[in-house]
DNA sequence: GGGACCATCTAACGCCGTTAGGGTATCCCT
DNA sequence: AGGGATACCCTAACGGCGTTAGATGGTCCC
């Protein structure tokens, strides 16, 4: 361990982006998004903190790496089908990837990042819908609208945050504190929350999610019919 | 200024609930969410930091407090008209409001707080769709459908992060980086991303955004013919 | 007048992102 | 072979952060 240490350059780098990348990640998975700080992405590869700014300018540069790499590689999503089919399983593709990493919806949050796995997936989607016969603007518009339920939905699934239920309570806890409390609302003011407060508290994810992508494509299916 | 400190009770405390979320708030849209300390809220009080921990738990029950007074008072909002009309009148507004606050979107993120303001516009929405003849099932699927496209879209268009352009850069600036990086992709590989960098971008956001609403409104009315 | 308690204070801990500046191994040029 | 340039990592430090412990002093009730 303690040998090539002491300012040396060891031919390979110690330090590379993708060896940020894969530490990055490591912190995220193990201790979560509040967790990840430089000091212990640098403690992960065996390094001093202030190394990293030799190969990334901030730790927003960072986050925009890990943010890359958190759009999944879509080049093993199957294109057989219709462009329905094929938006509808990119959906859910992106989000079953993204729940493999504890807080990714934090990282992407409010996050574009150009990089090679999004351009890929915008540009096959894109593909699909100019090819069905939607016009530029529907194409592209239908694309981001996509995105942006996909990764709204599960930046709520993950449930970063809330003082709700006991301080460092897993997600689904929140969930149920959460539904427990609009079971428990004043029913003569909210009279549907306390109705459906199962329904509309965070339980029965899957569903949810499959309901709003469903929507999506059929609402984007009625500009098709009225010709584009 | 300087007269009734010196750990006095003056009759009606420095601090209340209310106060937190004015100075709270107050931070927030002069300095944004990354400079939105508990320090900074104290001094907007005439206070210290410390003070602050003998009306709220964590910086995390504050947050959830400026997030509740972030969701607007909906009781203002017209409801004339059908469903469709007022749940795009919803969206519209939420969005409106939500603007009107820098980083709202980020204090609201992944944050789910069951206070007045979320449990009446929840109610109402519910209520629309239960009336409009949807089944309970689909008023809740379709209400959190709606809230998360509406915060996350709010939440890319507010544009909080990137290390693209340069560093302090405003929102339209990144925006019109990432237009770019789009537009300057290689155009063999990214075809269509190249072809429609200029809709992709985040151009035309109130263009982009009705049209989300829209398809989501659209999708909805397929599910109410088909009988429910 | 005196105790209880409310609401604020001061002081400090350990963590954070970031910068400045030092030092050594490697490479290139002569 | 020698020497300067460069790449890559180090140590040390700064100021700010969230949070806690404990002191302090007004205000209220008996």
């Amino acid at each position: 361990m303690a040998s090539a240490r002491k300012g040396a350059r060891p031919r390979t780098p110690a330090i590379t982006r993708e060896a940020l990348i894969t530490a990055g990640l490591a912190v995220l998975t193990r201790e979560g998004f509040d967790a990840l700080s430089m000091r212990k992405v640098a403690a992960e590869l065996g390094v001093q903190a202030a190394s990293l700014y030799w190969h990334v300018q901030d730790k927003e540069e960072l986050l925009d790496l890990l943010a890359d790499s958190l759009l999944w590689d879509a080049r093993k999503l199957k294109t057989d089908g219709d462009w329905a089919e094929n938006l509808r399983a990119m959906a859910h593709a992106y989000r079953c990837h993204m729940n493999t990493h504890r807080d990714s919806a934090r990282v992407l949050a409010g996050r574009i990042v150009p990089g090679p796995n999004l351009l890929y997936v915008l540009d096959t989607a894109l593909g699909w819908l100019r090819t069905a016969g939607f016009s530029n603007a529907d194409a592209a518009y239908a694309t981001r609208m996509l995105a942006t339920y996909v990764q709204g939905f599960v930046l709520q699934e993950q449930l970063p945050r809330s003082s709700l239920g006991p301080h460092g309570a897993t997600p689904e806890a929140i969930g149920e504190a959460v539904t427990e409390a609009f079971r428990s609302a004043p029913v003569d003011q909210y009279p549907n929350v306390v109705a459906l407060a199962d329904f509309v508290g965070s339980g029965s994810a899957d569903d949810q999610f499959a309901y709003g992508v469903d929507r999506l494509i059929e609402g984007l299916r009625t500009r098709l019919v009225g010709g584009g």
